[in-house]
DNA sequence: CTTGACCCCGGAACCGGTTCGGAACTTTAT
DNA sequence: ATAAAGTTCCGAACCGGTTCCGGGGTCAAG
């Protein structure tokens, strides 16, 4: 475990393996944290190995946490970035929340349309198995297009939630009519 | 509507754009579908066209579904082609579909939660930020931290519900105990 | 001295569906 | 004829967070 113990703190500084460990995440994470402007970049010992102050924990932490609820890692970079010159972004950090919230409430409501489709298109399949035994052949798929319900684009299902982008549109029948 | 001007039949080949019109989506997705083996190649005309068959827009609408209802193109490709070939894919499309109706349940769930988490955070934010004005200050993002509850990992909200890739696992801290 | 456990680094791969960049071609207007 | 639109073609880029690759150090134990 050799923990650093070096007899004058309770903690010291530790090196990427251990943070990572602490932090429940990998030391390729942390560098790329380190390099996105989240973690800032530790001191180095002698041999060229990164020595995080205790604090760095809580710090990474933060971000694990903050990325749980939905920040990007340059949002969360934005936010740090300024508070660490003495700035207060907790409006700022308040809006960009607000906003997360909005998607997730956005998303929960497609979510459960797309289950009610789900549900009444299984209960419609299991119902044309019953009655075709063995190798089927009923157009399941089929049966897709037709279903009755809105087909409004729920959103891809596994939409990543930061849905939409089209920066120039080339083609591609813009039919958003939202 | 432009349609098809040559007389004979009533729909005949349409080319790539037209095709893409009709189905709302872009000529690159075609051909996107085309590779990922969704689509089939459609025969070319003289000059290296694509010409596609009517049928070829009900096939893209189906996709179109398909995906809608949390299909992967991978997946579609392989029942397509099973069926393609005279199977019947039905049981394994099924299956595939209430694997679907499973996630978003679950998925379901974990948004509920971080919905809730979100709430309750703005809350605790705007109560702070009201005793505080003008440059706050206080640490909005550190009690992101604090938040009592399970901080259980549902899913970094964005997860495309299809989360969860590990193959080789080199470092990392598996803290994965769900 | 070898083994093995850590550490360093830049850059590519991954996921999945879509879009971009830009060359090449066809049709329409001048 | 020729420029200006409009289409089509294709491979490669994109998103975002993480992991992988792979070659090179450092250090303590055996």
């Amino acid at each position: 475990m050799a923990g650093v113990r070096d007899g004058l703190s309770k903690k010291a500084y530790v090196r990427a393996g251990e943070l990572a460990r602490a932090a429940g995440v990998s030391t390729d994470t942390l560098r790329h944290y380190e390099r996105k402007g989240v973690l800032g970049a530790p001191r180095r010992s002698a041999n060229g190995y990164r020595e995080y102050p205790p604090e760095a924990l809580a710090r990474v932490l933060l971000v694990r946490r903050a990325l749980a609820f939905g920040f990007t890692l340059e949002e969360l970079a934005r936010v740090l970035r300024t508070r660490e010159r003495g700035g207060a972004p907790c409006r700022e950090v308040r809006a960009l929340a607000a906003g997360k919230l909005e998607e997730v409430e956005s998303r929960l409501r497609e979510l459960r349309v797309l289950r009610g489709e789900l549900r009444a298109i299984l209960g419609e399949w299991d119902e044309r198995l019953a009655g075709t035994a063995g190798g089927g052949r009923a157009g399941l798929l089929e049966s897709l297009t037709e279903s009755r319900v809105s087909s409004g684009r729920h959103g891809n299902v596994r939409a990543p939630l930061r849905r939409g982008r089209k920066r120039n549109g080339r083609r591609g029948t813009d039919d958003e009519k939202d």
